[in-house]
DNA sequence: TCACGCGTTGGCCCAAGGTCCAATTCCGTC
DNA sequence: GACGGAATTGGACCTTGGGCCAACGCGTGA
């Protein structure tokens, strides 16, 4: 994953610190999109596209602090780098709670800017990365049969194919074709792998030592 | 866990302050302890101690950051408060990236300094857990001959017997041996549960699909 | 009404794992 | 040199899992 192949979404409405971020991050190596509005940046963004925002802390309309969580409420992993002239400690702290990448506050130096910048590429990524494999996991997972869910819970808790048809009320036999079909759908061959594919989708199971 | 249990550190080399912050946290039912300095807090609190630390910025000798630097790289995870009359943004910001549970400012209200040393406390709480666990796995783990270390790790891959024994230039009868020792050590009858635990402890293995 | 998906069950055979027994070799320690 | 732990191997027996073929009942939608 290249700088190039991320875009920086800058949220400013003051024309002039956006075109000189822009110009910065371009000269840098980085695509960008510069939005005047907080709105205008949540209307207008293109989900698919790995990147991050700078994003401007006071503007008309929706706040920076407001996008950030109608970003999260959105579902979005997007890194959010602060940049502003007006801030104070309260509204930084809460920024990060929320998970901001970094709060900078003007003037800030090229060089910290794009180090803020390169490290939220760089959690962009690794997100995006996260983010692909889940969706693929709940993918294969919603191919599952009711039945079928209901056994993998039991198999990731460990159960014996005896155990799990006494619990369904049910033989092993049917647990075994069922177990198999599991296997096949999610695309595994050892119950280790399921475990860790379901483990990975974030699924909670209790455990049983 | 109740907070009882837990001890608030309050560590500022403005007595007024200390005393005041321990009689409010006292009234609201925890223990505390006092420190005039880092240093003393660093040399004298038991580590053993499950709680949080409420830790002013500027003080004579170490700061508040070195001191949180400091208390990371021993090991500790006791979550700090920073509470400071002097602080700036990027002071705060740096704090928070470091896992600063808050940071609060002077003058603070009573609800907003036992909200933080709460939530602190929740998350010492489920930190120490996390801390138990994984030590008594790693007791566990330590007892493991360097071979049935070995095994350990083919077993967490999914591979077969057959595999492992190839792997290790063995054949599959001495493998079954090992795997038995290990799931008799890791007080763990399933392969699952031993996946699982090899995971907590947070012991990197390459999956295997 | 018929095809289809789903859940169910049976039999059969083979592969793999779990558990007893016992034994050998090597290596460091007492 | 004896002793004990670690690693190794063998055999026997049982349990469990995996694959393959076949079949039945049931509800839904074509």
């Amino acid at each position: 994953m290249t700088d190039a192949a991320c875009t920086v979404f800058v949220v400013d409405d003051d024309p002039s610190v956006r075109k000189g971020v822009q110009r910065l991050l371009r000269s840098a190596g980085f695509s960008t999109e510069g939005y005047t509005s907080a709105q205008a940046f949540l209307d207008g963004h293109d989900r698919a596209v790995i990147g991050c925002v700078i994003l401007d802390l006071t503007m008309p309309g929706i706040s920076g602090l407001q996008m950030q969580e109608a970003l999260a409420d959105s579902g979005s992993v997007l890194p959010i780098v602060f940049l502003t002239g007006h801030g104070d400690i309260p509204t930084s702290v809460r920024a990060m709670k929320h998970g901001a990448v970094d709060f900078l506050t003007k003037p800030v130096s090229d060089d910290m800017l794009l180090g803020a910048v390169r490290h939220a590429i760089e959690r962009a990524t690794v997100l995006e990365q996260e983010m692909r494999e889940k969706h693929d996991i709940e993918r294969r997972l919603a191919t599952l049969t009711p039945r079928e869910r209901e056994v993998l819970t039991h198999l990731v808790r460990g159960r014996l194919n005896k155990q799990i048809a006494a619990d369904l009320g049910t033989v092993e036999k049917t647990i075994k074709v069922h177990r198999a079909r599991v296997m096949q759908k999610m695309q595994v061959r050892t119950l280790v792998a399921l475990a860790r594919l379901v483990q990975q989708a974030g699924i909670a199971v209790d455990s049983a030592g």
